[in-house]
RNA sequence: GCCCGGGUGGUGGAAUGGUAGACACUGGGGACUUAAAAUCCCUUGCCAGUAAUGGCGUGCCGGUUCGAGUCCGGCCUCGGGUACCA
């Protein structure tokens, strides 16, 4: 099969290889080899319909890279790819030319995988997944079932972000805030809130579990500062509020209890339950324009025009439990509903925010916690800003003195006596919103009964704990889970795939899917009327695209299981990924998520670790050569295909690697590959000779000379360290200086070039095998080994000493190895420079550093 | 505002506290060639000098150190994330 070309052609050659790795399953992992095994992840891509972008190929060479290197190393390397193939994309597609968004899905994947292949990346297709598989997402179904039976899964009817363009209500994380006004993230659509019913995932339950589980990740620090932050969790206290002249009591959330004697007002936010009962008639009007007006502000909207405070009182007032003191109640648009309880107690004193609208409003500010004089104080002595930090206590009757940490366990300790607080803690985490209007997507396996009906099912359908109801077309429902034998709920083939304006999803309009016949005691389904079955309908909803990516690194384990999510002694060998490589752009969501649902499994026994991803990589993102992020509307897009096409896969993997650390941000530049493409040409040449046969030097020795061997060796040294630690960039350039010295030496070994193309093999893999060929091999160079280094051939016979005056360098001479101290400084104080530079100064220190430097201090 | 990253030649970037600029790109000069491509060699931080050499240089200011791109403190600036989370 060998093509013999006299010149690096690489056009030739890239095809051949492709198909012979594919063939020969070369990188197929074997479930319970007795070697070691590492598990390379990938993030799976989105297949769209405009192909891979440079950004894909990034760092999808990395991990090729190392699955490579890897298995050169001797490991059984799991290296899989699928689809992340539902999402909105498609779907807008489907409904612009009526395509199914199966098939728009089936010839977009084609492209991506022929893309793929044709940059080299030697995946085991033999594990490929797809979320839009039924085989697949009956487990992303049952998954979700095991989530509503542990009461984890909710239905509520809430404000949320609504697109008409698109047709679905987005996830908050989902809308940008941008000059026009909140956009969607896909489209930059207008999006508006709208009271929509909801599946909700108590995602909140696991927020204490999920912050703990950072700590132990080898993941980039700012990745994990982001989680934490995302999660926001936050220790204080709740505390009740007697309200003047009413039954009911006002809770607030705070960490600064310690502040209570300065709280000397309330907030309640516009969206308050309580807010219509405790305003005072005089002042109901003002109070209700103002929370009508709010509430056609979005929280976006609310925090953009957030230049001034706004609030009115509310007419009512509450007793402040420590000091006994009356104080007024506002309402104000600064306070969230969705965080807390919806109210706090303001302390302006020591909260910038309160601060900020006790000035407004001109509202007491009493200073509590002594500033030490660090705060801002006016000529008279009054706080011009909040003191937010800690200190003792003052103006707080028996507390006063104590420091903040020590007061904020005294006032709970004394609010919990009463009855008036108690010690909690609170997430900025929301629950997470988790249906969207939309036909591609997975639907829920739930059906929906009477209450009447609902007792009539048995129990291994609910949630028991927290049965699951809501109002649909005006009736009480609840929520019935499919058994697993009807999994998976597949998708009715619908006429439209326009959702309809009223936010329904194409679902809802297909009659004969949706509504259907219900055994109470299994669960089993019909569509015609059976005695002793109750009736019931579908959720018209569809999950959100990140259920599918949410675990389908556990099932490349395991893909064709048809019986269970994994198979429990597969799922025990290979454990979790070693390495997980993909873009920061989803340091929060996805991987949040992903984490969510794998302590999830975790805790049902699914999984035998809490944490799905133990080591993480951010490869950067790739700008436009003018340094600004890739885009159409730029017209600064690089397409990987055109550089195959003039350069080969070889040298884009080459480059691509080449350009910087994999971690940084990084402009491409097109000249720049020249200097990849002159490389892989020599060391072609360094193997090949012009007339095709293998270059004589080859072989014309068997020792190598002192400085090559060296140098061969250090690059053996430092390129198995770089592969390691995914340091391509400075492997390059090691492997260049290599092919530089191979180039002058006189005479070289076959193991000199032998183990430079087993170094390169893993970046350019096609060159590699072929000259494996050339040189009379048969079989893959991923079966030759790795070449191992020879630590006393990194050795120089002699060493070059810097000589510096004053930490400055002013010559250098060699020296033998084992040189001692005084030697050295002997040797440079005679040195023509140094002598000019000490003379006629007093020497006050003599600095050596052994076989590096010797600094002559002189004064 | 807060939280992360960065700032090194004309460009991308290298540098366990030890000669800053490895390795490349670009530019300049040369060899080979009828010519071009390819290839090879020299050169390429700035200033002064024919040169040897000297001075200056890793965003800015200061500190630690015999010695700082690297460590510490304070700024400036660019990029990303976030948005009143009590």
């Amino acid at each position: 099969m060998a093509t013999l070309t006299t010149d690096y052609d690489f056009s030739a050659i890239e095809p051949k290889w492709q198909d012979f790795w594919e063939q020969n399953a070369t990188y197929n992992a074997k479930d319970f080899e007795d070697k070691p095994t590492c598990y390379i992840l990938d993030m799976f891509p989105y297949p769209s319909g405009a192909g891979l972008h440079i950004g894909h190929p990034e760092g999808y060479t990395a991990s090729d890279a190392l699955k490579r290197y890897k298995k050169a190393k001797g490991f059984n390397v799991l290296h899989p790819m699928g689809w992340d193939a539902f999402g909105l994309p498609t779907e807008q597609y489907a409904i612009k030319t009526g395509m199914h968004p199966r098939d728009t899905t089936k010839q977009n994947v084609a492209h991506f995988k022929t893309q793929l292949r044709q940059l080299g990346f030697a995946y085991d297709w033999s594990r490929e997944v797809n979320t839009t598989d039924p085989g697949y997402y009956k487990w992303t179904q049952w998954i979700f079932i095991q989530l509503f039976k542990k009461g984890l899964a909710y239905v509520d009817e809430k404000p949320v972000w609504f697109c008409p363009e698109l047709g679905t209500v987005l996830a908050n994380e989902e809308v940008l805030n941008t000059a026009e006004g909140p956009r969607s993230e896909r489209g930059s659509f207008p999006v508006e809130r709208r009271p929509i019913r909801q599946w909700v995932l108590r995602i909140t339950e696991y927020g204490d579990q999920l912050i703990a589980g950072l700590k132990d990740l080898d993941w980039p620090d700012s990745t994990k500062r982001l989680q934490e932050n995302w999660i926001g969790r936050s220790e204080g206290a709740e505390i009740t509020f007697d309200i003047v002249g009413h039954d009911a009591d006002l809770s607030v959330f705070t960490t600064r209890p310690d502040t209570l004697f300065g709280a000397t007002y309330m907030v309640i936010s516009p969206e308050h339950p309580l807010l219509s009962q405790i305003c005072s008639s005089a002042q109901s009007d003002a109070v209700f324009a103002y929370a009508e007006k709010a509430k056609s502000k979005s929280d976006l909207e609310r925090a953009e025009l957030s230049k001034e405070k706004t609030g009115v009182w509310t007419g009512a007032t509450a007793i402040n439990p420590v000091s006994g003191k009356e104080i007024p109640i506002w309402v104000a648009d600064y306070v969230l509903m969705t965080y807390g309880t919806g109210a706090i107690m303001a302390v302006p004193a020591h909260d910038a925010r309160d601060f900020e609208f006790a000035k407004e409003f001109d509202l007491e500010i009493l200073q509590v916690i002594d500033d030490n004089g660090h705060a801002e104080k006016d000529a008279s002595g009054e706080l011009s800003e909040a003191y937010t930090g800690p200190g003792n206590l003052i103006n707080s009757d028996e507390q006063s003195g104590k420091d903040s940490e020590s007061a904020k366990k005294a006032i709970i300790i004394q609010l919990a006596a009463e009855k008036r607080g108690e010690a909690t803690v609170n997430f900025k985490l929301r629950d997470w919103l988790f249906s969207r209007q939309r036909y591609w997507g997975e639907p829920f396996p739930i059906v929906w009964v009477s209450k009447a009906d609902y007792e009539k099912v048995d129990d291994s359908l609910k949630s028991i704990e927290r049965p699951v109801s809501c109002q649909i077309d005006g009736e009480l429902r609840f929520a019935v889970a499919l058994p697993e034998s009807a999994l998976p709920l597949t998708l009715p083939e619908v006429d439209s795939y326009t959702p309809s304006p009223d936010g329904q999803s194409p679902l809802s309009k297909a009659e004969e899917w949706l509504h259907l016949y219900i055994d109470p005691k299994t669960g089993a389904t019909s569509s015609e009327p059976v005695e002793g079955w109750v009736t019931g309908s579908r959720e018209t909803n569809t999950m959100p695209q990140w259920a599918g990516s949410c675990w389908y690194y556990l099932r490349y384990i395991d893909p064709k299981n048809t019986d269970a999510l994994i198979a429990p002694e597969k799922e025990k060998y290979w454990g979790y990924p070693d390495l997980y490589i993909g873009g920061a752009e989803h340091a929060v969501l996805h991987l949040l998520y992903a984490r969510f649902w794998h302590h999830v499994l975790f805790d049902l026994g699914v999984v035998s670790h809490p944490e799905p991803f133990k080591k993480l990589f951010h490869q950067g993102i790739i700008l436009g050569e003018d340094g600004e992020k890739m885009s159409k509307s730029r017209g600064n897009v690089v397409s990987p295909e055109s550089i195959v096409v003039n350069y080969g896969a070889d040298a884009l993997r080459l480059y691509l690697m080449f350009l910087g650390p994999l971690e940084a941000m990084k402009p491409w530049n097109t000249k720049g590959i020249e200097g990849i493409a002159r490389f892989l040409r020599k060391v072609w040449r360094l193997v090949v000779a012009e007339d095709g046969t293998r270059q004589a030097k080859i072989g014309a020795t068997d020792q190598l000379d002192a400085e090559t061997d060296r140098i061969l060796n250090a690059t053996i040294k430092k390129v198995s360290e770089d592969y390691e630690a995914l340091g391509f960039n400075t492997a390059i350039s090691q492997m260049m200086i290599c092919v530089n010295q191979l180039g002058k030496a006189d005479a070289l070994t076959l193991d000199a070039i032998e183990s430079l193309i087993k170094l390169l093999a893993p970046l350019a893999p096609h060159l590699a095998e072929e000259l494996w060929l050339f040189l009379g091999h048969t079989g893959s160079i991923a079966t030759a080994g790795w070449p191992v280094f020879d630590e006393s051939k990194l050795k120089e016979d002699s060493i070059k000493i810097i000589f510096q005056v004053n930490g400055k360098y002013r010559g250098d001479a060699q020296f033998p190895a084992d040189v001692c101290k005084d030697d050295a400084i002997a040797t440079a104080k005679a040195h023509e420079r140094i002598s000019a530079h000490i003379e006629g100064k007093v020497i006050k220190r003599e600095i050596y550093v052994p076989g590096k430097i010797v600094n002559i201090v002189a004064v």
